[in-house]
DNA sequence: TATTGTTATACTCTATAACTATA
DNA sequence: TATAGTTATAGAGTATAACAATA
């Protein structure tokens, strides 16, 4: 196990990423509420309308059990923005797709996410880079599994 | 509104970003978890391991109704962590305090939250001012009301 | 026999509205 | 009358366990 750091430095930049968690947080409910999707639907239709993706899948992505996914894709599919369809090479897969409006509304919600610009329009291109290198070091530059959101 | 930032350099911290929101998301409910806590209980806790506080300030700090906040003292209260107590001054006021064993909870779960070491022990102390700087130059620098967690 | 998705169940969190006891 | 806390209710997310269809 890494040195415990308990430093003022450390405390404060930990404390700093809390405020920044918090506030991406409350965003991404309030852009989905004016979509009228919960954070869960948001992020799934988010993650269909790049390409249709089985149940199970969905669930490791959400990093829940599958039986949450049904209900989940069951009320996006009750509003006409996903819908399930057989996979020719496995017939007991289900693909779960986002439908034309199912895209249109992920596209709105992507656009209405505030966060990209407020904070970061903050700081000049130079500190958005050094902010870059930074976070990826903090994150270990292991970009195999990108997650599907707060 | 605040000119329209979608390009590559700010779209990739706009994703670093949400990796570390997940992240930190990720360990703070399973820190709780591995108390037998919910993340809403974790936080309410660390709350009221700071200071005795009315029932309707803890749903300020957390956002939520104060109907809600009932239901999660009633829980901590029930196994012994917070207890009610009445306010001399105003007595439709309860002030919901953590026990004895509710802070020393409370203090195990900070100090089993791996987020501060980890990752940001990748980073030199020179990194970590620089972070820190870009970090509340992004928050704007107004601490008036820290956030009670993720 | 193992896997996929679903159903059934129970618990927690959430918002809304109505209620009580104080102020 | 206004406020603090609670209760009642309904909806959503979550995990667990059991099930049918398919591999």
């Amino acid at each position: 196990m890494a040195a415990q750091r308990t430093d003022p430095l450390t405390l404060e930049v930990v404390e700093l990423i809390g405020t920044v968690v918090a506030r991406y947080h409350a965003e991404y409910e309030q852009a989905a509420a004016e979509h009228a999707l919960t954070g869960a639907q948001a992020r799934v239709l988010g993650l269909l309308s790049m390409e249709p993706t089985p149940m199970r899948r969905i669930a490791q992505k959400l990093r829940c059990e599958p039986s949450n996914v049904t209900g989940i894709v069951d009320r996006l599919e009750a509003r006409g923005l996903v819908e399930r369809r057989p996979d020719p090479a496995d017939r007991r897969v289900k693909l779960a797709a986002a439908t034309q409006e199912g895209r249109s509304t992920a596209r709105r919600l992507r656009e209405s996410l505030e966060f990209a610009r407020e904070p970061l329009a903050q700081l000049t291109e130079v500190e958005r880079t050094v902010l870059r290198d930074l976070l990826r070091r903090m994150l270990g530059e292991d970009p195999a599994e990108p997650s599907p959101g707060p």
